[in-house]
RNA sequence: CGCGGGAUGGAGCAGCUCGGUAGCUCGUUGGGCUCAUAACCCAAAGGUCGUAGGUUCAAAUCCUUCUCCCGCAACCA
């Protein structure tokens, strides 16, 4: 069986996660349960980042230590991660002993074979807030943070020689147009950061404990890149000295998903550092873009913040589901707002997928109490339909193939709308009405109850519970994604999908419970 | 001249590679239907395709100018 290798980035446990923050795990569920379906063996891996100086300094303030502190915020994000549905097969921590040993070896032997060497640190240090902050960062030539002034110094830290590997790297992503994506990205990263040369890369601190010590110099510790960026192999069992077993037939990954905010970290340092343990680099690497409140990120400090959690308690798992994956384009930022949601809701779940599932059912039972077999008495409507229920999984992988989630979601919808037209063209009401136009209306009926069992498996990625509750309204298994001519249908009382939704009581009850 | 992306009816987008009646979803208005969740179907209104110029029989689509927005600009997850 082919396998497939999908990853998150790993979050970090310094605060709960919103919904922009969700979105990621959701995008690549999506992506792993569509290639499932498809019949690949999927190794779909998620978790957190667990170290550095914001974590230590946070459980300082709150008076814990910085293992009970990240404990917490992991089993929050789990949690998220798990009320969104989302079938990860592995959550991973860097604060698993597994992971850090390996980290460690990493780290030694890279410095071993002469990639990581010892130097010196020299930056603009501000005293107080006991950071370094580089030339750029500074603001009025001041410190960021406090405002007061900065002065020269240095530490002693391990660098990684990154420009050694610079030409390879080059070339890679030059012959592999598509490990970049979106491509756009790809000239960003060549421009501005392989072309004019790769600065030696700073790896290990001293500012701070919580970390991955360096086993041979314990007053360091390994510094963010190594330690997180290797996730993705230590939790497959890869060791220095002896793989194992699934960490050959897993690696290299096929993809790895993560926000545009860290393709540098994903398309130079991590390939830089595959290449010096002399392991192939991954497939492919998709910097999503970021889903905004209205047009603003979304931070604390503006109030502005959603959160999954909160989201799936006014719409439900699926609605959520749905808005994220439909309405985030594959290259710019998308938007997310109460109004742009229940709207959303109402005019695609609600009337197109579901009102489509309750009338044909309602249908089936009134005129049929239920039993439609294929009477195959033709109306001059039936192909365009059919062909459209035949061709719709082609077209739902092609547009995954490209990572285009939303729209492989609106071709579905593309079908749904289709079939709300071919009642209206076969109008079953009117068929109803004459004895010897029953095998007709049979026919029609039949036709529909396909439409819409092709679209509930087509639909199960994105909003698997969704897909299930339609196949047992239509009491039918999940066969297969194309038209079948001999099914006997014996369908279920029909229970609205969604409800609409009534905005302005919506939108009030949220202000209340704010 | 740091690099790159974008600007299309009220909103969000497609079309631009290989120039030739400007398309989709939502919203609005009118009509139809009654199986259905005030749902569904049809129709209409609404855009001189950011600006200025050029190439061409013909440009949203090619070339140039300018304006505005966004991302990146190195140790910020």
């Amino acid at each position: 069986m082919e396998r497939y290798y999908i990853s998150t980035a790993i979050a970090y446990t310094s605060a709960k996660p919103h919904i922009g923050n969700t979105y990621e795990i959701v995008l690549a569920d999506a992506i792993a349960r569509h290639k499932r379906q498809k019949g690949f063996d999927v190794y779909f891996q998620t978790g957190t980042d667990e170290h550095g100086e914001k974590i230590q300094l946070k459980a300082e303030e709150k008076g814990v230590s910085p293992q009970e502190y990240v404990d917490e915020i992991a089993s929050q994000i789990k949690d998220i991660w798990d009320i969104m549905n989302t079938s990860y097969d592995r959550f991973v921590r860097t604060t698993d002993k597994k992971h850090e040993e390996q980290v460690q070896k990493i780290f030694k032997k890279l410095y071993d074979q002469g990639d990581i060497y010892k130097g010196k640190y020299e930056g603009l240090y501000c005293t107080p807030c006991e950071s370094f902050f580089t030339e750029t960062q500074l603001i009025d030539g001041k410190c960021p943070d406090c405002g007061r002034e900065v002065h020269s110094a240095s530490e002693e830290a391990y660098f990684f020689k990154l420009s050694k590997y610079q030409d390879r790297l080059i070339k890679y992503i030059e012959e592999h147009p598509e490990f970049i994506q979106p491509e756009s990205r790809k000239n960003e990263m060549i421009n501005n950061f392989l072309k004019p040369g790769l600065q030696d890369l700073c790896v290990s601190r001293t500012s701070f404990s919580w970390g991955v010590p360096v086993d041979f110099d314990p007053k360091h510790v390994i510094y963010v890149w190594i330690d997180a960026l290797s996730n993705y192999i230590t939790n497959i069992g890869y060791d220095v000295e002896n793989p194992t077993e699934e960490f050959k037939k897993y690696w290299p990954a096929d993809l790895h998903l993560i926000g545009k905010d860290i393709i540098r970290f994903h398309t130079i340092y991590w390939p830089i550092i595959l290449m010096a343990l002399d392991l192939p680099l991954p497939k492919q690497v998709f910097g999503h873009p970021w889903l905004l409140f209205a047009n603003d990120k979304m931070s604390k400090s503006k109030g502005n913040i959603m959160y999954a959690d909160d989201l799936v308690k006014y719409f439900g798992v699926d609605a959520v589901r749905y808005y994220v994956l439909h309405e985030i384009p594959f290259a710019n930022d998308g938007s997310i707002t109460y109004d742009l949601m229940i709207e959303r809701i109402n005019s695609d779940l609600a009337n197109v997928l579901g009102n489509l599932v309750n009338r044909t059912i309602s249908m089936a039972n009134k005129y049929f109490s239920g039993a439609v077999t294929n009477k195959k008495v033709q109306t001059e409507y039936d192909s365009d339909l059919i062909e459209k229920i035949n061709s719709l999984d082609n077209k739902v992988t092609e547009k995954m193939e490209k990572l285009e989630i939303g729209a492989a979601l609106d071709e579905i919808f593309e079908v749904l709308r289709r079939s709300n037209k071919y009642i209206d063209e076969t109008t079953p009401w009117i068929l109803a009405k004459e004895e010897s136009e029953k095998d007709k209306l049979e026919t029609v009926i039949y036709n529909l109850l396909e439409a819409i069992r092709v679209c509930a498996i087509e639909l199960k990625p994105f909003m698997p519970d969704t897909s299930k509750n339609i196949l047992e309204q239509l009491n039918i298994e999940n066969i297969n994604e194309k038209y079948e001519e001999e099914l006997n249908y014996k369908t279920n009382t029909p229970t609205p999908l969604f409800q609409r939704i009534d905005k302005e009581a919506k939108l009030k009850e949220i202000e209340e419970n704010k």
